[in-house]
RNA sequence: GGGCCAAUAGCUCAGUCCGGUUAGAGCGCACCCCUGAUAAGGGUGAGGUCGAAGGUUCAAGUCCUUCUUGGCCCA
């Protein structure tokens, strides 16, 4: 029942966006039966009103009062898909100047977050920004394919349990499942991206599995190779022996538990020098005796002060004992007798002999035996250190100093290889190694020590250090060059380029370049079997070459590449691959190049788009994806693969909380974009906060953006098309002349002028704060004071002043429309509505095309130099501070603002008199007061102060600036007049203490109060006076405003529409108000205001009460004609 | 332990780069206005030791130092 009948001979698509937002127009207030004047009035019948529009072809389409704005986006959506917008976007500006967006490949393992909205509106606004401003923009998508993530995702549902597993089930079938994977939820990502209006195009988008994407990746490894930056060597890391891999130190962090672990203190026997002589024993402590097997040596502290002791606590009589002197009795006791002291100096070079014997030995190697290291204490063990090189990282810098083989018993599984728990994971071995040393009397003691332990965070088993050997790329030999171009790059914020992102850098480490993993980009690296000769390809091609066979058709993942074997060119052998895969960030590092196939193909692509004018990510990237590219770009290229970084914060809820699923406090994004849109996310994430600080997100938070903002801009773009289309507003009949047009029109041109510069300056150097700042306050200003103070002027009647109304009209269509353009890049839903509702289909309706048939295809608006006037922003901005005083004078008196007043007395500084002059018919429309008086600081009606100005005092008068400061505060208002009148000719002389000193007119500002009785309401600088005595005349012209409101009620309880016309029968009592009313015009007003033909002044049989206080009362009555 | 960021009204945030004397806005709250933008709109008010302490300066929310609390990153 509720849509109304539709526009006849309406172009269709315009129709289309105007016909599926659900309005609420449709149900009417219920007519009052009891109203005789409605009663059987066609209008007040339950149908629509807007059926008698059935027959008239609307110019301006019908908006809903309420937009149910998730629906409305899909519509925009539906319009974007049908006429291809985006692809007509780009196709606009080809062959205009590049501006290059790299999109930073958000991994697909997974279902999209509310953070990858954050990252992805900051990604498209930019886009849409610059191409508006006429730059072509390319906006290939990407995708994260490789990695650890999606091989645990894969080995979930499986139901794999360890890489033994996975190579039980293979290699091939495995990751033929981790492609599955990732295209699965490239889905998910795909379909949230288009919601949300990101516009990538994701039908070109380059995937870092692709054949030919790992290509390019093996040309730069092949590059970095032949130029020496990279090697292999051992790495010591936190390992988890379940899943096979090396975690990273933010995974470490993730998974520290408090546990108990064994604590055992043993005896290493002295086997050389006076000490052995003795037979002294060495205490040394671990909480793991699983490494003890690969004792290599132990590390004393150079200034630590050790002692021989004497003790028969530990089952041995008179054992001599060496550990250092603050560990001896918190280790042996009390009871311990001290021998004598011994130095660092004096133990080192001692031998001993090895707890375990197991592990083989080089026989060359001069191991167990006592060195220093920096990193001994005497904080807890007993100030000697068991070194086991292959299970810690300080053991293996000690050990590659001294030269000594790296002892590693333990496999990947983290089990041990030999010895007598062979095939045991290490961990579980603890306890049946400390048995061990108990029988064969090396155990002192046997505690257990609380601390907290790395555990894996995936699969909550102890991670080990471990060291393995590891491919890796030498940035450090590029540190300079590193730090050179990261200082060349325009951070958002600033500070991430010395800081954050700047001092890791500083401190670069070579990247560990290899993972002992299946789903990712292999190694091109093929190593003879017979000679270790590495031969490195750049390619399939090149590898088939090698091979001799063709393998450009090949697929480059495991197992696939693992089967070429080549021919060793230095010997002749066989080269197998390598086992490993790339680190999955060098696969996204490569993006500049890999997304094209660069360098076996898309030479040019490469050649136009780098390096990047702008890229965003999180700032969780500093050391992901933002290194990545900036050190693959620098060994390869020399400078840096992006100019402009924005580097966003992380989204929290709303009390401040990081989202995480432990926590409960995530929020779906679909959730937030099906109940308030898309637009209002984007709004949120670009208006609230600051894009570097965490910001929260949360229902409430939006439902605040949606009314404070997108529906403020909505009710305007209702008011206006509403009006448009009663007044049948012809868009291309000429508009006046700017300089034709009443003042607040130019006001509000000009503040569109100035707000056109700040957003277009502001989002150049991409500071988004500031522009929407800036929009969201003219939004505000253009709902609360143009239209505000200009409803009359469009519901009066056209022929009143024609000429008016097509000013006001045309004023207010250049700032709605003009503000689409605007808002185009920030809420691109909106923004296309109000476009295609204001543009679109007011063309269609006049049978022409529209200049743009999207908002999105239109160039970034460029202010009009004849709407620029800062004098007139100026005189309105006075307009309006004394208005609000205004408000204060009238609120305070308490006199309804429907009751007109005489008059009021307004003094502003004498700078701001002449402008607020021009305007004072604004202030008296606004406060319903007849005349307002503007003091000159002459009249009797105002005495004058003076206050000091700091700002230009300070500088002068230094120390003596508060005493100069006080003297003119302290003026009493005959010498404030005096002084003022003085600095009319730019400087007089003040007496300040015992000087004379010279103010000139800058320092001073003369400030007026009223003296009048009247109602007063003042700021620092300007006042009010309100003029409350009220005359019969002005009681009666109140009592007409009085009936306007009651009759226009009845116009709306009879479900009268804007533009019906009504006659009045009106019975006031007493006759002398009546004959008062009609002797002052005030009926012929009325008649105006509430669209009377005609006024009946004769007895109402049964109209309605209107009760007009003192004065009486009226009866009155509406017949529709 | 180191680095970076943040702290301004009950809540969410501007303002700090570049110092100037009544520190702003929105939400919420209280009171009120308007009644043809009306399931809207608007006003006024209350509400602030600008995290703390020192310092520089004629003048500090703003600059410097130290500290506290929270967050992020690293060790």
């Amino acid at each position: 029942m509720h849509t109304p009948s539709r526009v006849d001979g309406t172009d269709p698509r315009t129709a289309t966006m105007a016909d599926q937002t659900p309005t609420s127009t449709s149900a009417p207030a219920a007519p009052a039966p009891s109203d005789p004047a409605s009663a059987g009035a066609p209008m007040s019948a339950t149908p629509p009103p807007r059926a008698q529009d059935g027959d008239r072809q609307r110019t301006w389409p019908e908006v809903a009062p309420r937009p149910d704005l998730p629906s409305l986006e899909a519509q925009v959506l539906a319009l974007w898909r049908e006429q291809d917008v985006f692809a007509r976007s780009l196709a606009q500006r080809e062959g205009a100047p590049d501006w290059s967006f790299y999109e930073g490949p958000p991994t697909a393992n997974g279902h999209p977050g509310t953070h990858h909205v954050e990252a992805r509106v900051f990604k498209d606004i930019f886009p849409r920004y610059r191409t508006m401003k006429g730059l072509s923009v390319r906006r290939k998508g990407g995708w994260d394919c490789h990695g650890l993530p999606v091989e645990l995702e894969v080995e979930r549902e499986l139901g794999l349990d360890s890489k033994a597993d996975i190579e039980a089930y293979g290699i091939e079938a495995f990751n033929a499942q981790c492609r599955e994977s990732v295209l699965r939820y490239v889905g998910a990502f795909e379909e949230l991206t288009e919601r949300i209006g990101f516009w990538i195009d994701t039908d070109d988008a380059y995937r870092t599995m692709d054949a030919t994407y790992v290509d390019s990746l093996w040309w730069a490894l092949k590059a970095l190779w032949e130029r020496d930056l990279i090697f292999q060597d051992h790495r010591v890391a936190p390992y988890c022996g379940r899943c096979g891999t090396a975690l990273s130190d933010a995974e470490v962090s993730q998974g520290y538990q408090e546990v108990d672990d064994p604590s055992v203190y043993v005896r290493f026997p002295v086997t050389d020098g006076p000490l052995a002589e003795e037979g002294a024993s060495l205490v040394v402590w671990t909480t793991t005796p699983w490494t003890l097997p690969s004792n290599t040596a132990c590390a004393v502290g150079a200034d630590i002060v050790y002692e021989l002791v004497r003790t028969s606590a530990f089952g041995v009589d008179d054992e001599l004992l060496i550990l250092a002197s603050e560990r001896r009795e918190a280790v042996l006791g009390e009871d311990a007798e001290v021998v004598r002291t011994v130095t660092a100096e004096e133990l080192v070079g001692t031998h001993y002999a090895r707890p375990f014997d197991f592990v083989p030995l080089p026989e060359d190697a001069d191991t167990h035996l006592l060195v220093t290291a920096d990193f001994v204490t005497t904080a807890d063990g007993s100030g000697i250190v068991h070194l086991a090189p292959a299970f810690g990282a300080d053991d293996m810098a000690v050990g590659r100093a001294h030269g000594w083989p790296v002892l590693n018993p333990v496999d990947a599984t983290g089990s041990f290889t030999l010895g007598p728990w062979e095939g045991t994971f290490v961990k579980d071995a603890d306890e049946w190694l400390t048995e061990n040393l108990d029988q064969r009397g090396l155990l002192l003691r046997a505690l257990t020590y609380t601390h907290t332990y790395p555990f894996c965070w995936r699969c909550k088993r102890p991670l080990i250090y471990w060291a393995k050997p590891s491919w890796y790329i030498r940035t450090t030999a590029k540190r300079d060059q590193l730090l050179e171009n990261n200082a060349g790059i325009d951070w958002h914020p600033e500070h991430i380029r010395d800081g954050r992102f700047g001092r890791w850098l500083e401190n670069n480490v070579d990247w560990a370049l290899s993972r002992d993993r299946y789903w990712g980009t292999p190694l091109p690296f093929w190593r003879c079997d017979d000679c270790d000769h590495v031969e490195v390809v750049d390619s399939r091609a090149e590898l088939g070459a090698k091979a001799g066979r063709d393998l450009t058709e090949l697929d480059p993942h495991r197992p696939y590449v693992d089967e070429i074997t080549l021919p060793c060119p230095a010997c002749g052998g066989a080269a197998h691959r390598v086992p490993e895969v790339a680190d999955a960030w060098f696969d996204s590092g490569g993006m500049p190049f890999a997304q094209w196939g660069y360098p076996h193909q898309g030479h040019e692509e490469f050649a136009r788009h780098y390096p990047a004018d702008y890229i965003c990510e999180a700032i969780d990237q500093t050391r992901g994806w933002f290194y990545s590219l900036l050190a693959e770009s620098t060994l390869l290229f020399g400078d840096s693969s992006y100019r402009t970084c924005a580097c966003l914060g992380h989204i929290v809820d709303e009390d401040g909380r990081k989202m995480s699923k432990s926590a409960g406090n995530v929020l779906d994004p679909w959730e937030l974009i099906d109940a308030h849109g898309a637009d209002a996310i984007r709004w949120l994430m670009f208006a609230e906060g600051n894009p570097w600080v965490n910001r929260r997100v949360s229902h409430n938070l939006l439902e605040d953006v949606v009314r404070r903002f997108l529906l403020t801009l909505w009710n305007t773009h209702v008011f206006f098309t509403t009006y448009a289309d009663i007044d049948g507003f012809d868009l291309d009949a000429p508009a006046p002349a700017v300089t034709d047009r009443p003042a607040i029109d130019r006001w509000v041109l000009a503040e569109l002028a100035e707000l056109i510069d700040t957003v277009d300056a502001a989002l150049d150097r991409y500071d988004v704060s500031t522009s929407t700042r800036a929009l969201e306050r003219f939004v505000e200003d253009l709902s609360n004071w143009y239209v505000r103070r200009n409803r009359r002027r469009f519901w009066k009647s056209v022929s009143d002043d024609p000429a008016d109304k097509a000013a006001a009209y045309h004023t207010l269509h250049t700032c709605l429309s003009t503000l689409s353009q605007l808002l185009a890049p920030f809420i691109p839903f909106l923004a296309e509505r109000l476009w295609q509702d204001l543009e679109v289909a007011p063309a269609r309706a006049a049978d022409r095309e529209p200049t743009h048939d999207s908002v999105h295809l239109t160039d970034f608006p460029v202010a009009d130099p004849a709407w620029r006037d800062e004098a007139l922003r100026h005189a309105m901005a006075t307009t309006r501070r004394v208005v609000e005083l205004g408000r204060q004078a009238r609120n305070d008196s308490a006199v309804r603002i429907r009751q007109p007043l005489a008059r009021a007395l307004v003094s502003v500084p004498e700078g701001e008199r002449a402008g607020l002059a021009s305007l004072a018919l604004e202030i008296a429309e606004e406060l319903n007061v007849h005349e307002i008086e503007l003091a000159d600081g002459t009249g009797e009606l105002v005495e004058r102060s003076c206050k000091p100005n700091f700002r230009a005092l300070g500088p002068v008068f230094q120390q003596r600036a508060p005493e100069v400061a006080g003297a003119i505060s302290a003026l009493d208002a005959d010498q404030a007049a005096e002084l003022a009148d003085a600095l009319r000719g730019g400087s007089a002389q003040l007496t300040v203490g015992d000087d004379e000193v010279t103010i000139t007119r800058e320092m001073v500002e003369v400030i007026e109060r009223p003296r009048t009785g009247w109602a007063v309401a003042r700021d620092a600088t300007s006042s009010f006076a309100l003029d409350t005595a009220l005359t019969r005349e002005l009681e009666v012209e109140g009592a007409a405003r009085e009936l306007v409101r009651a009759i226009n009620d009845l116009r709306k309880a009879a479900g009268l529409e804007l533009a019906d016309r009504i006659e009045l029968v009106i019975a006031v009592d007493p006759p002398e108000l009546d004959e008062e009313l009609a002797a002052g015009g005030h009926y012929d007003a009325v008649a105006r205001d509430v669209l009377a033909t005609a006024v009946h002044r004769q007895p109402v049989a049964d109209g309605t009460p209107i009760d007009l206080g003192e004065l009486g009362s009226a009866l009155v009555a509406i017949r529709a004609c």
